[in-house]
DNA sequence: GCGGCATGTTTACACCGAAAACATACTATG
DNA sequence: CATAGTATGTTTTCGGTGTAAACATGCCGC
């Protein structure tokens, strides 16, 4: 295992050794604390402790270090959403189990979510990684809408279609949650069950036989 | 008619005579060209022909500019949604000719919606006119909502669920398409058919009595 | 052992939001 | 009509930002 950078350990070398992983994991925990409008690599730099331009030997600008983040959100929205995916349950059962994964974790990391899309991020057709991040994390819906139009428990027309409606729908939820505007106490469910009920309706849209009277929580009658 | 003002058309009078509507106005051009995130008051103080800080006087910082346009954003949804709703049509036909409205107002005004959501935004709560033209546009669709359930055409549920799940729907559609994240050449549908089958599917998740065969354009058999 | 290259620093510039002190001119009151 | 008060705009100043250029350091391969 050859030592390929300076011991992190010694604070008085010249090179820092691991700046870059250092500066994202510090600009992590500054989308989490301000959001990626307030981002600033100057003060990325104090933080981890070194002069205020050195950032700029690993990032061409503050862009290129927010496209970083934003192909590693989207690889871990791929993993979690995929790793959900049973192939011995119906295609139903995986949009809601894959839907409520994406949702808990959009929730629970709401800046991380809010810079992959929004305009925090500019010209981000310029970088090929990202995109093809992206891609992935949609391919696994993509894939599901098609197994479930081809098992006929989907409508049955292009995958594409579906995959967009339902992507629209989850993604609106996240973003409505994310920013605050269901306002919690007019609410009639608690979030869980929102959530539930949120993903159940989601699928009734595309499912061939919706049932009539989906079962989530409270009817008023 | 008293002249309130000096006369704008005079450029060398010290007062401006109408500098509010003048930098909204030019707020507004500022953000369709380059976001609200690279709004500068500075920016709009030169167009406009002022010093840097005479914004200040109509404004109380730059988050408050952005309030203002926001709460006027707000009013032109509910305008232009609730002027779409006929009360002689069924509320399934009135939820997908408001939604179109929504729709291709948002799309046609891209850094506005974004604006409205998004956290270029910040401390929303501390303005109660913003929520207030929020609330109300929101209340368009909650209305339609309990009429609907009242009628028996959307399933028999707290309207507040319909409207979250309806505006989850709408809402994330506007955004991925505002982001440009529906990849143009790999639809299989124009944009206004694209626009229309969003609209169908969102219906019928809510919908009492879904078609099994929804009548949007291409099956694929 | 030494030269080159990756990595970091110093310095500099142009921009920003915003606060404070000051100047001007409209308008309401006598 | 005169003038005091107030709304509006300016100047100055501060601390902050992104990023380019020139320079310094020290690790790694020959």
């Amino acid at each position: 295992m050859s030592r390929a950078v300076s011991d992190p350990n010694n604070a008085t070398s010249y090179h820092h050794g691991n700046l870059r992983e250092a500066l994202l994991s510090a600009a992590v925990d500054s989308i989490r604390e301000q959001g990626a409008e307030n981002l600033s690599l100057r003060a990325l730099a104090r933080v981890v402790g070194v002069s205020q331009t050195a950032p700029y030997r690993h990032f061409a600008d503050k862009n290129g270090l927010l496209v970083e983040l934003a192909r590693q959100t989207f690889d871990e929205l791929s993993g979690i959403t995929s790793g959900r995916i049973d192939a011995s349950l119906s295609c139903a059962d995986n949009l809601l189990r894959a839907g409520e994964a994406y949702l808990r974790y959009a929730i629970a990391n709401p800046e991380k979510y809010r810079l992959i899309f929004g305009s925090s991020i500019v010209h981000r057709e310029q970088y090929p990684p990202l995109q093809t991040a992206a891609r992935s994390a949609f391919n696994v819906l993509l894939q599901l809408m098609a197994d479930g139009t081809r098992r006929g428990e989907f409508l049955h027309t292009d995958p594409m279609i579906l995959a967009n409606n339902c992507w629209s729908s989850i993604h609106g939820f996240a973003l409505l949650t994310i920013d605050g505007v269901f306002a919690r106490k007019e609410q009639p469910l608690g979030f869980d069950d929102m959530l539930t009920t949120h993903l159940q309706l989601t699928l009734r849209a595309i499912s061939r036989e919706p049932q009539e009277r989906p079962d989530f929580a409270p009817f008023s009658d």
